[in-house]
DNA sequence: ATAGGCGCCTGCTGGC
DNA sequence: TGCCAGCAGGCGCCTA
């Protein structure tokens, strides 16, 4: 479920509730998540001090004091958050750390378990992992260059181009209907086809609807809970992500569903262009 | 190389 | 009431 906008959110939560805590210890659960956890990284976090809490596109790393660092996927029903050790457990929980005195745990759940927990050794591990996977830059910090030089040698449809976290990390199916709908393009249209000032749009709605997410604590549709507990409300300001067959805020069409790159995608069609034709532009 | 499809999991909803 | 298909915020592997 978590795109940005929550797994920043997560990172905000557990900064102040992580960084200067010590690993007292570390249990796992039997079911395996995506990535393998080793028997014996629990030994050599043991006595550790977290030193910082960071994100990458929708990758939680969490710092250590002798270099040593966790990462943590969300996958779509991930939940990472510090509670009393007394607060029961909720099921589907895989992974504990419990901090310093053992007042307090981390915890990690996941109902479907798309999501996972990864210990690396030091920075140049954690550096090499990052790079295999050719992680984009960050919403916020696409430059234009980059934007024009890489939509232009695509011919995949931006919806997909979008969910792509080569291209740019974070944006998932949620952000990305919803900054089409912002930069009033059409999920289907070829990238390589926009015109300049249709990259600029796009480009800058991104920046807009994950800052404004950010702002409201991420979307909460049915799972996704921050670092503290707390839901998000950003799935109160959707505009078309869930909202078929419902009138379009600015211009009162339906909004419609189709589906697109595997993913079922929400769109206005008419605020929205439908296709890159020079016909559909002239104004009459 | 690139783009699309499927599988991985559990839980919920809506239709019959 | 019960069953089953379809759907869900992600990603990685396989194939053409």
């Amino acid at each position: 479920m978590p795109e940005l906008p929550e797994v920043e959110t997560v990172v905000r939560d557990l900064r102040p509730l992580l960084v200067g805590r010590r690993i007292a210890s570390i249990a796992v659960g039997p079911h395996a998540l995506r990535r393998p956890w080793s028997k014996n990284w629990a030994r050599m976090l043991r006595g550790r001090q977290v030193t910082a809490v960071a994100r990458r596109g929708k990758w939680i790393v969490v710092h250590l004091d002798d270099g040593q660092h966790l990462v943590v996927h969300l996958g779509m029903t991930g939940q990472l958050t510090v509670a009393p050790s007394q607060l029961p457990m909720n099921n589907h929980t895989h992974w504990i750390v419990v901090l310093d005195q053992g007042y307090d745990q981390l915890r990690f759940r996941d109902i479907r378990r798309f999501g996972s927990v990864t210990r690396f050794r030091d920075t140049m591990a954690l550096s090499k992992f990052f790079e295999s996977a050719q992680l984009g830059p960050e919403p916020f910090e696409v430059e234009k260059p980059y934007w024009q030089k890489t939509l232009r040698r695509t011919e995949r449809c931006l919806k997909a181009v979008l969910l792509d976290q080569r291209v740019v990390a974070g944006v998932g199916n949620i952000y990305a209907d919803e900054s089409l709908f912002q930069a009033r393009l059409h999920p289907t249209l070829i990238a390589c086809r926009l015109a300049n000032a249709e990259q600029e749009r796009l480009r800058k709605a991104i920046g807009v609807v994950l800052q404004r997410a950010i702002e409201r604590r991420g979307s909460s549709i049915r799972d996704y809970i921050g670092g503290s507990g707390l839901k998000g409300k950003y799935q109160e300001e959707f505009r078309v992500y869930g909202r078929t067959g419902r009138p379009c805020l600015r211009c009162r069409s339906p909004i419609e569903r189709i589906r697109l790159a595997g993913r079922s995608t929400h769109f206005c069609p008419q605020c929205q262009f439908p296709v890159p034709s020079s016909k559909s532009r002239v104004r009459s």
